[in-house]
DNA sequence: TTACAAATGCAACAATGTTGCAATAAAATG
DNA sequence: CATTTTATTGCAACATTGTTGCATTTGTAA
């Protein structure tokens, strides 16, 4: 937790900790409205900047479904600044809501001819293995 | 144009021919400010209402990308209201900015164990055909 | 052409996100 | 470990984005 703050290399304060904890009790991704209920008591313009910050340091990783809010879950180790590393596809459950980050081995590859493909995000909709 | 909303049982009003009109003219995916800024004169609750409609009926579809605010591009002839039938590829250039529904002979097949998959998204980025 | 249903525009509001700045807390230094 | 330096926090104020009720206007169908 405090380990993860400092390997960023940004200033471990007791607020980003509260939120970082939040995150590592949902496994899944959640949206902001989950981490402020879970937050209970905090500054709005500060989880703001720290969700932000977040992002931009790799800690977490922004999911965004059609028509649905963001949500955001926990980065996997070799993230950056530069360049989210996820080999994982997002799997949305329409039974139960949940938002998963499922690591596959073999990511799909697509070629489209004429244009230089450098990443691919996917998202899956269905049923979870609790729903299914 | 006209025809479009006729056959998808909605009123055709002036406004919405000029929203439609402003998608028609791009090929690719807008974001709202852009439709706004082609409008010049309109108004904004009327537009919004406008932009849930055409979602809703299957007239276009949103691409949400992490980071960046949605996109609109016209949905191809067979989406309806329950479910957007798209065989294509999201693609945005890195370079020139612009989003790309990319239509594709073979969509990929991805299976996740204990997952029941009814549908895919795939976003890609990259670099497009003018710019690579 | 009339009657009915739907779309529009206004006002007012709600939610979401941003910025400057002073107070405060964390990190670095010796 | 006390002091300096640097970064974070919280407040106020604002900007943007999206929503709702309701009266007026417009489109549709008979
Ligand atoms: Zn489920
Ligand atoms: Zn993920
Ligand atoms: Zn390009
Ligand atoms: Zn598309």
């Amino acid at each position: 937790m405090e380990n993860l703050l400092k390997r960023k290399k940004i200033s471990v304060t007791p607020f980003r900790e509260r939120v970082l904890s939040v995150f590592a009790k949902y496994s899944n991704a959640i949206p902001l409205s989950l981490v402020e209920k879970e937050l209970k008591v905090y500054n709005r313009i500060t989880l703001y900047r720290t969700i932000k910050l977040f992002l931009e340091k790799g800690i977490i990783h922004e999911i965004t479904l059609s028509g649905e809010v963001s949500n955001f879950g926990i980065c996997s180790e070799n993230c950056d600044t530069i360049m989210h590393q996820h080999r994982h596809i997002h799997f949305k459950c329409t039974k139960c809501g949940i938002i998963y980050c499922v690591e596959v081995d073999t990511f799909p590859t697509v070629t489209l001819p004429g244009y230089k493909i450098s990443q691919l995000e996917i998202q899956a909709t269905g049923l979870c293995k609790n729903c299914n």
